[in-house]
DNA sequence: CCTTGTTGCGCACACTGTACGCACGGAAGA
DNA sequence: TCTTCCGTGCGTACAGTGTGCGCAACAAGG
């Protein structure tokens, strides 16, 4: 083997030596979809002010600008996080008669427990708007408004029906969504959050059931004010 | 008057001469509401991004590290200029009998139309929570709280209902706002962007109007799922 | 073997928030 | 009037950030 290092060659290249060299075993191919997974899961982990381009690359063992070539942008990445968490809704089938109810009742639970699971995304979906124009999130638009469509609602009508439920549930579960994430950040669990700020209070039962039924009210007050138009 | 600059003495401090030195000709005092004042003037403007303590500091003829002086940090100003912006609110006077609906219909309203006026509020909110803890914030929670108390909600689903409303009213001013920040940044106005988009959707009548008749269906739609409870 | 297109990456630039410590001006005390 | 002290503005510096640019290594195809 060339013992090039004492070359006098090499005075030109001065950097790089045969032994430092990279050497790059194998080159891992990166995939868009690959970097919009690692994205999610760092959201996930540490919100959304913890994702940069750097630890995402370092994550994926490769460099900061490589994830530039399947991404235009961070903002560009974020969009596309946004859009594969919709991906994660199932949607009942719209169904009409006595049945559309419980049918977006049901998206509407999916919906909330979306943000839940995903809460970085509230603020995103505050930036980019519902109207999101990703395919999935696409999906998810038209499903929803099949379902008031099955359930009576005129043409020029159920836009409206199915915007005034969007509004409702995305801006509750941003509620809960943002007071998770404070609470996230005190270190504490809910419920000893809950207890330290005020110890009576144990008495409504689990914060999350208590969440879970301001939901429920919210969202049966506003089928109800929908279903006085049928 | 001393000739300070040509002492031997100086010869430790080579940088600044007597005739280049800043001569202060008198200190500005800055203060916090001058400085949250400010930085609502740069966020109407140019977006939540666009605010960096730098930008802000020679706006206000002062350095960017002087503001560390009267504000913790660039997430405490803008939790402040949240609650400013809260402070703009003009709440009705709780009504009982008849006339709480058109109390939080009116409440509603208000406040959709601050945050359509200053649309970098709103993926704020969704990551402070809606449970603001400002005094402006609180001021407008419990005067939303006593409206539907003097409407004749127990005690126990007052805040059920007005967190119903808040969250509806919230989601999509939201919504809105987010549209609206869209179509700034394409530097149209909101009627080319209709127009370019779908040119035959002008018979439906100017699109601000259509927002706010959406608006109001939704608000009509939760109000009146409320109402029957009563 | 050579060419050609694709992709990862090192470097560099402009910019960010903010900790630290100095220096100045006014106020308070001697 | 002189000294001391404290509040505050600011210069400097550091560790980050997103991202444009151009090179280098590979895969495929001729």
């Amino acid at each position: 083997m060339r013992y090039r290092g004492r070359m006098p060659d090499d005075a030109a290249k001065p950097i790089t030596s045969v032994w430092t060299r990279p050497h790059r075993p194998q080159r891992e191919q990166l995939s868009r979809e690959q970097i919009v997974a690692a994205a999610i899961e760092l959201l996930d982990a540490e919100g959304v002010e913890a994702l940069s381009m750097r630890k995402l690359g370092t994550r994926l063992g490769a460099g900061a600008t490589s994830l530039y070539r399947h991404v235009a942008n961070r903002d560009e990445l974020i969009q596309l996080a946004v859009d594969d968490v919709y991906g994660e809704l199932k949607l009942p089938a719209a169904a009409g008669r006595g049945k559309w109810r419980a049918a977006v009742a049901r998206t509407a639970t999916e919906l909330r427990a979306m943000v839940l699971r995903h809460p970085w995304i509230a603020p995103e979906l505050g930036q980019v708007g519902l109207v999101h124009v990703g395919p999935n999130a696409v999906r998810m638009s038209t499903g929803l408004l099949a379902q008031f469509e099955a359930a009576g609602f005129p043409t020029g009508e159920k836009d409206q029906a199915a915007g005034t439920l969007m509004a409702y549930v995305i801006g509750i579960a941003t509620a809960e969504a943002a007071y998770l994430s404070l609470i996230a950040r005190s270190g504490k669990t809910e419920r000893e959050w809950v207890a330290d700020l005020d110890p009576d209070s144990g008495k409504a039962g689990h914060p999350e059931q208590i969440r879970e039924k301001d939901f429920r009210y919210g969202l049966d007050r506003v089928l109800d004010g929908l279903a006085a138009r049928l």
